[in-house]
Parts: structure tokens; sequence; C-alpha cells
DNA sequence: TGTGTTCTCGTAAACGTTTACGGAAAAACG
DNA sequence: CGTTTTTCCGTAAACGTTTACGAGAACACA
């Protein structure tokens, strides 16, 4: 059984609440009796019931984050989240707060899995990943009047809330304008079919720098497919048969990517010989892909940090004096320039 | 403001020990009382707060997961654990319990990070990954008599703990068995250093295969390198200079035998044609590097699921009628033979 | 009708904290 | 020395639940 407060008040002939206030460095104790209580709560080893102290203080002092698993390949795991959470995790320790997981139903971006966090009050925010442009959660989240930031923006819920998100807007235009440099013309682009944010933005960028450089985009290179291999697999050659064959490809989904170049190589097609190309978020598959994916990297385990950063700064609890603030960034992407363009 | 138990007993006119009793369905509440409460709850959005619960149960239900990173490349990431977590929460969410993430110093296998989540009862379990031969933190969770369960097995803490493990012995066996039946005789096997348990399990499994096909142990054929893509690609070259040069190695870490691919291919040496290649446990990175890697591939979201139910029959609160049971298992893997053996 | 049993519910304590309030003692001040 | 201020601490309520206990009403039974 472990100490309580009441143990550790008995043990000083001290009342519970001067050993709580000694505790949490009020001033109104004094500093001799400090030094005593601090000593016997190290002697009896005794830490906080965290249960009792979020009940009485209304915050449980733990942050939700909310993985949603895309449809699809099982097996692949979306290594992109680990160092994102590693440095959320870090940053919200720092803060002694707690890091909660919650996984969404695959394939299926709804809140339910949220409304069991939230109306038990079993978080004090949730941080969302993978949103999407019309996103249900945030718009549960808002209307429920329960804290939270996004990895990614997304149209709904306004600029109520901190969200950090990759550049995917100009890492789309800065693939075109490296693929333009390098002699040419005919870009296409594939991206997830889901209406996740991202695709959005990224086709936004690919047209603007196509227009920019005089280049007029054709619908025929563009296409969306599922958000794994197999959608890659399944669009590439569609893009590929266009009646003008496209000599470049950017893919704006790294496991698109993998399945797209299996079709490629199926049609006697090599990448970094045959036809260009680029990869708009870069994982380590990238890396070890034969020929290795020419990407753009982004900074995960920071992004976790900020992201916590942002958060804190929204909620009143832990804004510091200048009052909470609504932080929204965008963070560019470095290209990781390898074999295959 | 959320509602509370009270809100629902004012407004039915009801006491809030019957509310209570009504909704965690005691039999000492009548029918109709029953169903009224249950409609009113609906109505008013109630949801037990579970601080409140947790203080007067003594149980936070929640069950946090230490994730230890390795020492070295941030970006690699572990995909490893994202399927294994997908499983593990997915069960957890089926007794209502919710799963928290710890993350351990990266490199450093101590219990300070769980001491937080032990001490200030956060948790009421804990699943532990990345077991080490003598493992710090089971020492640590058995003396403070805290419930846990670890993906992999260890030397420390005797059989007082459910655990989840991959037969890597086997896996090493086998291993050796089809690269003999391929006419390989000298067959080097490249670990990590780290005393990570599987590393040990492993190389008995590829002595105790190779004695029983009459091939002697040559010790300059065993190595052991930093536990990253570095360390395999410092550790190969090493095993390939050894006096009679051996015909395929067996890798026991992916990233290991990404690295030592490396170093391969600058030494002109082309696994599957001029050496074999088998790694022990694949990720999606085995199947996409080219050429693609023959691996032993565990069912890691089963697994999760599987150590969530054998922790949770550990658990005198969640055990059925026969009490509880401390389980192990041993789970054996799957050879997808692909390209480079 | 009296007695025992069953159903149903209200009362109140308990879980471990934090904190508003007030009061006694000590210190400061004139 | 009397008064005011400051310092320090104890008291008790509150957070939202669950649950042991007991009591009244209804019922069964002889």
């Amino acid at each position: 059984m472990a100490s309580s407060i009441h143990d550790l008040a008995r043990h000083l002939n001290i009342s519970i609440g001067t050993v709580s206030r000694a505790l949490n460095g009020r001033a109104d104790v004094n500093a001799e009796t400090r030094q005593r209580v601090l000593e016997a709560a190290r002697k009896l080893n005794y830490s906080p019931n965290q249960s009792g102290r979020s009940l009485r203080q209304g915050a449980t002092r733990s942050i939700a984050f909310m993985l949603q698993p895309h449809p699809g390949d099982q097996q692949y795991g979306e290594p992109f989240f680990i160092p994102f959470l590693t440095g959320l995790q870090a940053q919200l320790a720092e803060h002694d707060l707690d890091l909660m997981v919650v996984m969404g139903e695959p394939g299926q971006y709804q809140p339910e899995r949220l409304r069991r966090v939230v109306e038990t009050r079993r978080a004090d925010a949730v941080v969302l990943a993978n949103t999407r442009r019309e996103d249900d959660r945030i718009d549960y989240l808002s209307k429920a009047g329960f804290p939270f930031a996004t990895l990614g923006r997304s149209q709904s819920g306004g600029d109520t809330y901190p969200s950090l998100d990759i550049d995917f807007e100009r890492a789309g235009e800065e693939a075109v304008d490296r693929l333009v440099a390098r002699g040419h013309r005919r870009i296409a682009a594939i991206r997830p079919s889901l209406d996740l944010n991202f695709g959005y933005l990224f086709l936004d960028g690919y047209r603007k720098a196509l227009r920019r450089h005089g280049i007029e985009v054709d619908p025929g290179l563009i296409a969306d497919g599922f958000i794994n291999e197999t959608g890659g697999y399944q669009v590439t050659p569609r893009v590929m048969l266009s009646k003008d064959r496209p000599t470049a490809i950017i893919f704006n989904n790294d496991a698109m990517a993998l399945g797209g170049c299996k079709a490629l190589a199926e049609m006697g097609i090599r990448p970094g010989h045959d036809i260009a190309v680029i990869v708009i978020v870069d994982t380590p598959l990238c890396r070890y892909f034969s020929p290795a994916l020419t990407a753009f990297r982004p900074s995960l385990e920071p992004m976790g940090r900020r992201l916590a950063e942002m958060l804190l700064a929204s909620l009143p609890a832990f804004a510091g004096p200048e009052g909470t603030r609504i932080i929204r960034e965008v963070w560019p992407l470095e290209l990781v320039a390898r074999e295959s363009d």
C-alpha cells in the first residue's frame, strides 16, 4: 500500500493541509517545516496520487494522441509517427504530462473513439493526426469545447485551434521546379484519393509551379489512388498510358510511391533512368529502396516537440503570463536528393 | 461543464446511490427505475468522470506501454511497434482500458521513466518491450509489486509475470537449416551487441542447428554490432574478411541487415548472387529492399492483442472466475522467402 | 395476524488530494 | 505596552464516484 498524504502528516505530527502546501511550494509555510516535509516525503517514498489530484483539480494531466490508421496494409504501420510521438511525449513529459494513445478505427475518420476520452474526461486535450480536409473529429471536438491541436491543417473548425503542418504546397512546387530544371515538361502527380488535406495542398503547389513555368496542367497526368502500395500500383499505369507519356512522376505518399515503382518495374521502366521519381514525404523506405528515392524529409521529432508546446500555449492552465495563444505553423521540408530523379 | 451523477440524481428526484447502482448494473435496483436512469443518462449525456471513479476504486483503468528507443538513428523509428500497439490497444479497449505510452530515455534501459507512472499510480499495469537479458525495469517493477507483462523474455524476475515472445531460437535454427539445405556450410551470424535477450536466443538456435548438421561453430563468423545500420555496416566486413569467407549471413535485426548489405555492396558482393542473406525479423524495409530480403515475419497485431489478454488474465480485477494466471507464450515466426538467399 | 424474507432505495463514508478561510502566535510599529 | 500586520498552520469542504449499511415497504408464509 502506497503512502498517502495522511501518513506523511501523521508521521510529522502536522496537518495534511500544511503538508500539501509544503510540497506544492506555496508561500505560506515555514521554511523549516517545508524542509522537514520534503525530507519525510523522500524517506517515506511519498508521491501524490494522481487520481486524487485529478479529481480535486479537474485536470488529468494527460494528453491524448489519436492515431488514425489508414485503411489497407496492416503490416506497413506508418513509421512516420514513432519519431513524432517521441518528440511529443518528450515535450509533454517536461510539463509532467502523460501521453495517452487512442487508435481510430482503421479507415474510419470518426470521432467515436474520441468520445470516451472526452466524455469521461480521461485527458485534458487531444492531438489529432491525419487530418482530413473536412474532419468530423475536429467538428466534434470544437462543438464539445474540448481543447485540441492538429498535426496537419484542415478546413474544419476555422482557426480556433493550434495546428502544425508540413508545407506540402511548397514541396509540390519545389519538386516541379527541380524536375523542370532538369528538363522535364511532362510531370505526373499521384496522390491519395482520400480527402486528406495534404493531398490538396500538394496539388495546389504542383499546379502553381507548372503554371509559373508556362506548362499547361494536363489532367491526364494527375491521378488519385488508394493510400497504400496497392493504390500506387493500380494508378501509376493509368498515368503512364496517357497519350503523351510523362517523363517524371511526383508521388505524394511513400507507400504509393513504392507500389508505383513496382508497376513501373513491371512495365520495364526504371526510375532514375527512364523516368524521374520524387516522393513528397520521406520515410526510411525511400532511403533503402533501389534505386533510392529522392524525397522531401520532415523533421518529425522536432515537430512533435513543437506541437506539444503549441498545444500547451493554447491551454489556460499552461499558458505563460501573456495568456493563451493559438499558434499555427507550417514547416518546410528538406529535399534529400537520391538516385531516382 | 459536464454533468455529474448529482445532476442526474436531482433531475430524477432520486439518490445518487441509486443512480450509480443502476448505471453499474447492480441487482438491487428496480427494473423500471434502472430504465429511467439509463434514459436520463443518455438524455443528459452523462458519462462517469474517470478521475472520481479511479479515486474511489483505486484503479485508473489505464495500462502503460513503455517503448524503449534503441540508441542511434532517430529517423528509423522502430516500425515494428505500430502494429503491435494497434493490437494491444484494440484488446485493451474492449475492456474499457486506456493505453498510455511511456518512452524510455533513448539507449538507456532504466526504470526512471516508469517510476513516475508507478509512484503516482497513473496506470494499473505496465507492458514492457525490448526486454534485455538482465532488465532493471523488470527488477524494479517486481520489487515494487507493480503488475506488468513483457514483450520478450528476460532472465530477470523469474516466471512471475506474463510474457509473450517470438521464437528466436527456432528462427535461428530454421535459418541455418534452410541455408544448409541449399548447400551452405560457412554461415555467419550478426546480432546486436546490447544484451537484448533475443540476441542470445537467436545465437543459441544458430549454434544448435550448426551442431546438428555436424558443422563446427566458427567464432570468427559470429559478430556483434551496434543495433542499427551503422552497426551492421561496421561489423559485416569483419565477418567477410575471416580467412574462410562465409557464403551466407543471418542478420538478427533488420536495421543491421540493411547496413550490412550496404557494406556488402561496397565490397562488390551481391546478396542473392554472391552470398545468401536471411533476416530474422521482417519489416516493410526487408520487402522493399533490393534484392528483397528473405526474412522471418512475426504477426505483430495478434501478438499485441494476445499480450493484452495475458496481462489481464494475471490481474485479479480482470481474471475470470478461474482466478489469475501467469501465461507465458512463445510464438513461431513465418518464413517469407524472397530474393536474398 | 404475526413473523420472516425479499426488493428497493436513501444515507453517509470513503478514496487522496487541494485550497478557502480563519485564527493563534509572532513580529512590527507607534 | 497596545495595536496592527505578518507568518504560519489547522479545519473543513470540495472534487465525483462507489459501496457498506440499514431501513421501510412489500411480499410470502404459517
